[in-house]
DNA sequence: CGATTGGGATACCGATCAGTATCTTGCATA
DNA sequence: TATGCAAGATACTGATCGGTATCCCAATCG
């Protein structure tokens, strides 16, 4: 492929990406807190003046990283309204398993949110939460509806039902962190199942066995 | 009560207990990282040249709050066999929510948990590990027995369970610290409940329904 | 081809902080 | 009462880091 001239704006976001990428990296071997601009810009050869030149401010440097990184948990299974609840949980919980084995974006995740509860920065603290809870209030909004036409009987109401699930999320996430080898990926999904609740609750006559699989 | 004249001695351990007490409040209010010695030793009217007469570094005093405020969450629920276990977890659940009330020492323990991810610092997070997993060993021990006897069929063995009540209580404190409306106390304790696999919350042991499986 | 411009380097500032060395002072003991 | 010692104050160092001002140089453009 011929190498077009480059131009001058090409380079300039060549290096803000990496700028970027770099950045995200330290910030999850190391720690938000504890990487400079300077480690940033050493990374990819260049010099602190360099960042600057593209982010006004580390602050500023670390939203942008947020921005980019912080594609929220893949709810999707979640929404598969086709299948029983127990099973759209297990599905999810074995995806936030699968996140933690490629590891980077849930762990960069975990990374912003102590920087943040860390230096009790409300602000930030919202805006997370919010970016967090975009993708389960999707989640809640068809949870009712999808419960009663099923005739499901989640123990939880649909605002509990996404605060539970950001628990277990957050849970699972920092116990991987803290220590992998006590997570094993059939537990981690039971504990997600168990969410749903006892499919067998004799309150309601019912058609299909949900047990089956 | 008569003023027993005051020892060096005692006088050293007043202010050490002093440095120790102000340390752990700072450190719960604006985070281990963001406390310098000078902010401690100012809050008890005291200088940093106190601090270091008391603790040889930063390091040290860290690991003495740690040590002194480390007491784990209280699983004295979760041991009274008498109860069938989905009631232990409720009350431990409930626990864990009044402890989030009194705050400071879940979140202090939080937080040091926090910081010794964020630095990577291995052996730290060992230590903190085994010394959450002490309380809650006691209860793997009983656990498996105890379910045996009762005819109670968790959905995890004793390891596995032990990993998902720490997941529990980590999703639960974050999650608070994080975002403390979105928690209400009802909806932890079912969330505990339910790590029992059973939702009859049944209110005295009876003999076991015969269940597919 | 020369002027301009902007990406990046360099050097520096001010603040913060851990840690140290040294002095002061008041209490305990002889 | 005299004195020695230790608790604590004070002052300083060295390092780090975020941020800024300024300079350099090569690519762009008239």
């Amino acid at each position: 492929m011929p190498r077009r001239p480059i131009t001058r704006a090409e380079r300039k976001l060549e290096t803000k990406t990496a700028i970027l990428d770099a950045a995200a990296r330290l910030f999850v071997r190391n720690g938000i807190e504890a990487t400079s601009i300077d480690a940033i810009a050493t990374r990819i050869g260049l010099t602190k003046g360099a960042v600057y030149g593209s982010f006004a401010s580390k602050q500023k440097l670390i939203e942008a990283v947020a921005e980019r990184y912080s594609a929220p948990a893949d709810v999707a299974p979640l929404l598969r309204a086709d299948l029983p609840l127990a099973e759209r949980l297990g599905l999810f919980g074995r995806g936030v398993c699968a996140a933690l084995q490629g590891a980077s974006r849930l762990q960069l995740l975990l990374d912003f949110e102590y920087a943040v509860y860390a230096r009790r920065n409300k602000q930030w603290a919202r805006r997370i939460r919010e970016g967090d809870n975009i993708a389960l209030r999707q989640f809640a909004a068809q949870f009712h509806a999808v419960n009663i036409a099923r005739h499901e009987r989640p123990p939880f109401v649909a605002s509990e039902f996404v605060a539970m699930l950001s628990v277990a999320v957050r849970g699972v996430v920092q116990q991987f962190a803290l220590d992998p080898a006590s997570l094993r990926e059939p537990a981690v999904e039971k504990f997600f199942v168990l969410l749903a609740g006892q499919p067998e609750h004799p309150t309601r006559p019912r058609t299909p066995r949900p047990r089956s699989r």
